[in-house]
DNA sequence: CTGAAAGCGCTTACAG
DNA sequence: CTGAAAGCGCTTACAG
C-alpha cells in the first residue's frame, strides 16, 4: 500500500524549492500489480471499454487500486498509441491586443472544452519566426488542428506550415478565394443593423462616421449603411459619410463637421469613436439622445455600457468567432462552404436612440 | 522518396472535407532507413548531442532526408521517455472577463515561450468541476507546472489536486500563510503612488473615491492614500474618503457628495470611476485638471488613454503578474519567500493633473 | 564514429 | 472473463 503521493513537478530546473522530482509516479503497471490483475484488465476497466467482460468482483478490485494509489494516466502514452492528441491549436497575432481579441480565445476555449479538447495557445505578435515556431511546435503535439486567428479582421496569407494541420482561419481569410475555411464577422450585415436601430426610430438624416483608415471593416460597415438607407427608400448621400481616427480623438475632432451636416442621428464606425462624439456634442450643448441620436459599433461593454447615456450598438460577435473556428474545425457545422462563413453582428440597444426631434 | 505529406488532421470525426487521416506520418525509423543509417544516429543528430560523435558526411545525409521527408518529431513520444512535458498549464476562472485579465495569459504565454514551454490553458468560469476536469487533464499531460490564477485580485482556496503539481498562484492568494507560492499586485504601493502624483504638484485637499464592495483591492488602496498622506504630513480625513459602485455609474454619482468637499483633487478607484466622474465634473461646469485634478488606478487603456484629457493612472501589471509566475514556477526569479510577492504598479501620467488653483 | 536493444506508459488484437 | 505480447515513436546507455 503505497502512501498518496502529493508531487510531480520534475527537476529540470534544479535550485528550484525542494520538489521531488521524479517520484516515480504511480503507472498502469503499478495499479495491476497492486490489483493482482494484468495491465490490460485495467486499461480496459479504466477506458469502460463497451464489449470488455469484466467481473464486476475485478472491476471493483481495479477501482480501489486506482483510488489507493492515486493513480493518473500519461496522457502522453495514450496519444502515442492513439496517434492524436486532444489538442486544439490556436495561434494569435496577439493575445490580449484589444480587449475583444480576448474574446476569440474565450470562445474558443469553451467550445473546445465542451468537445473535449484542450486549447494550446501562442501569441506570435506579428512575427513571422515566432508564427512558425508556434505552428512546428503544435504540429509535434500532433493537435487535432489548428485555429489561426488575427486581432483585427482582415485577408492573411496563409503560412506553409499551417496547411500540414487541419485548420481554420478565424477573423481573417485568404485572398485566394477556396483555399482555405474561414469564419469572420458579418461587416456589412452589421453596419445595416447599426443603421436600422436609427432607421427604425424614424430618422431620415443620418450620418456616418467611418474610420480614416482602410479596413475591411471600414468599407463593410460603409456598405452596410448603404444598403440600410437603400431599403428604406432614402437616397445614399456621401457628403454624409465623413472620416476620422478610428479613436476617441477621432469622433471628437470629427463633431464641429458632423453639425454642418444638420443631421438628427450620427453612426459611429466604432464605440470609441462614439465616446469622443459624445464628448463634442455634449460641448456644444446637444444632449444624446434628444437633440441628436448616436449609435456605435463593437459594443466594448467598458464604454458603450456606461456612456452617459448608454450606447446602442452592434457586437463584435468575438466569442462566437472563436468557438464557430473549433466547431468548423470538428466537422461540427455543417459542411462549411471552402469560403468564408459569415458571423452575424447582434444589435444591442440601449439608451442612445430615440425618435427625431422633428419627427 | 517518399512525396512532400501535406495533411494530418486524423479523421475520428467522420463527415469532414476529405482529409486522408492518418496518412502514416513519416518517422524517426523512415528518415534512418532513409538515410541509411540507425534510428539511434537520427536522434542524436536532430538533437545536437553534444558528446554524440557524428561524421560530418552522415550528418548531412540525415539532415538531408529529414528535409525530403518533411520529418516532425513526435513530442509525444518524446516526452514519454523524458517523463515530462514542455507544457505549462494556466487555470483562470474568466478568460477574458475583464480586459485586463486577459493580460495574465498574454504575460505569461510569453514568459513561457520564451524558456522552450507551450501554454496549455483552461476557463473555470468559476465552477469547481471544471476546474478540477481543467487540472486532472493538466496533471495527465504532465504539465511542468500550473498558474492558477483569478481574474481580481482576491483569497482562494487550494483545490486538492493542483496540489498534486507545482504551482503558483496569481492573481490571488491563500489565506493560510506560507501555503503556497503566490504573485499579486501591490495594492498599497499603487494606491499610495496614485496619491503622489496630487502630492508633487502640490495638492493638499484629496479625495478618494472608494470602491463601496468589499475588496481586498479597496482595503489596499485606501491603505496607500494614508500612507501617502502620512508620508507627506497631511492627516488622514475619514471625511475625505467617499464610498461608491467600482465603475462609471458610481464615479458619476459621487459628483455631488465629492463637491461638498472642497478638494482641488480626487484619486479614484479605478478608471472606469474616474471616466463617470469627469462627466460629472464637466456638468457642473469644473475643468479638469484646472479646477480640479484626477488620477484613476487600472490604466485601462480605451478609457484611460483617451479621456478628455488622458487620465493619469496607475497600472495594474497584470502582464507582469503572468510573466511573474511563470518564472516563479520555473525557478528563474530568485527563491521567493513561501508568501505573496508583491508586483509594483507603475505610475502612468497623463493630463489630468496640473498643480492647483490656489497653488 | 555508429548500431542493437531496452524501455517510457499505454492500448489493442489475439489466445485461452 | 482475463493475460501475454506486440507496438506507438522516441531516447539512452552500452557495445563495438
Amino acid at each position: 500500500m503505497i502512501s498518496q503521493e502529493k508531487n510531480s513537478g520534475n527537476a529540470d530546473t534544479p535550485g528550484v524549492s525542494v520538489r521531488t522530482g521524479r517520484a516515480h509516479p504511480v503507472t498502469l503497471r503499478d495499479v495491476a500489480e497492486a490489483a493482482g490483475v494484468s495491465t490490460a484488465t485495467v486499461s480496459l476497466v479504466i477506458n469502460k471499454k463497451k464489449n470488455a467482460r469484466i467481473a464486476d468482483e475485478t472491476r471493483e478490485r481495479v477501482s480501489a487500486a486506482i483510488r489507493q494509489l492515486g493513480y493518473r494516466p500519461n496522457a502522453m502514452a495514450k496519444n502515442l498509441v492513439s496517434g492524436t492528441s486532444r489538442f486544439i491549436g490556436l495561434v494569435a497575432d496577439g493575445v490580449a491586443t484589444t480587449p475583444l481579441a480576448g474574446q476569440i480565445i474565450h470562445g474558443a476555449q469553451d467550445e473546445a472544452w465542451k468537445n473535449g479538447y484542450a486549447l494550446l495557445i501562442a501569441s506570435t505578435e506579428g512575427s513571422r519566426d515566432l508564427e512558425a515556431d508556434a505552428i512546428a511546435m503544435m504540429l509535434e503535439y500532433k493537435v487535432r488542428g489548428i485555429l489561426y486567428s488575427t486581432w483585427f479582421h482582415r485577408p492573411t496569407d496563409i503560412p506553409e506550415t499551417l496547411r500540414e494541420a487541419d485548420f481554420v482561419l478565424v477573423n481573417c481569410f485568404s485572398p485566394e478565394p477556396g483555399a482555405a475555411r474561414a469564419v469572420v464577422p458579418d461587416e456589412a450585415q452589421g453596419g445595416r443593423s447599426a443603421t436600422e436601430i436609427l432607421l427604425r426610430r424614424g430618422h431620415v438624416r443620418i450620418a456616418f462616421i467611418n474610420a480614416a483608415t482602410p479596413a475591411l471593416a471600414r468599407d463593410g460597415r460603409l456598405q452596410g449603411y448603404k444598403d440600410a438607407l437603400e431599403a428604406a427608400g432614402i437616397p445614399f448621400d456621401p457628403d454624409m459619410v465623413l472620416e476620422a481616427a478610428p479613436d476617441q480623438e477621432g469622433g471628437y475632432g470629427a463633431t464641429k463637421e458632423l453639425l454642418r451636416r444638420n443631421v438628427t442621428a450620427v453612426y459611429c464606425y466604432n464605440d470609441r469613436m462614439a465616446m469622443g462624439l459624445y464628448d463634442g456634442l455634449r460641448e456644444n450643448g446637444l444632449s444624446i439622445p434628444d437633440d441628436i441620436a448616436v449609435v456605435g459599433f463593437d459594443n466594448q461593454e467598458v464604454i458603450a455600457a456606461h456612456l452617459r447615456p448608454p450606447l446602442s450598438t452592434v457586437s463584435l460577435p468575438h466569442y462566437e468567432l472563436g468557438a464557430a473556428g473549433v466547431r468548423m474545425l470538428l466537422g461540427l457545422d455543417g459542411a462549411p462552404i471552402e469560403s468564408a462563413v459569415k458571423v452575424m453582428c447582434p444589435t444591442i440597444e440601449r439608451a442612445s436612440v430615440t425618435a427625431p426631434p422633428a419627427a
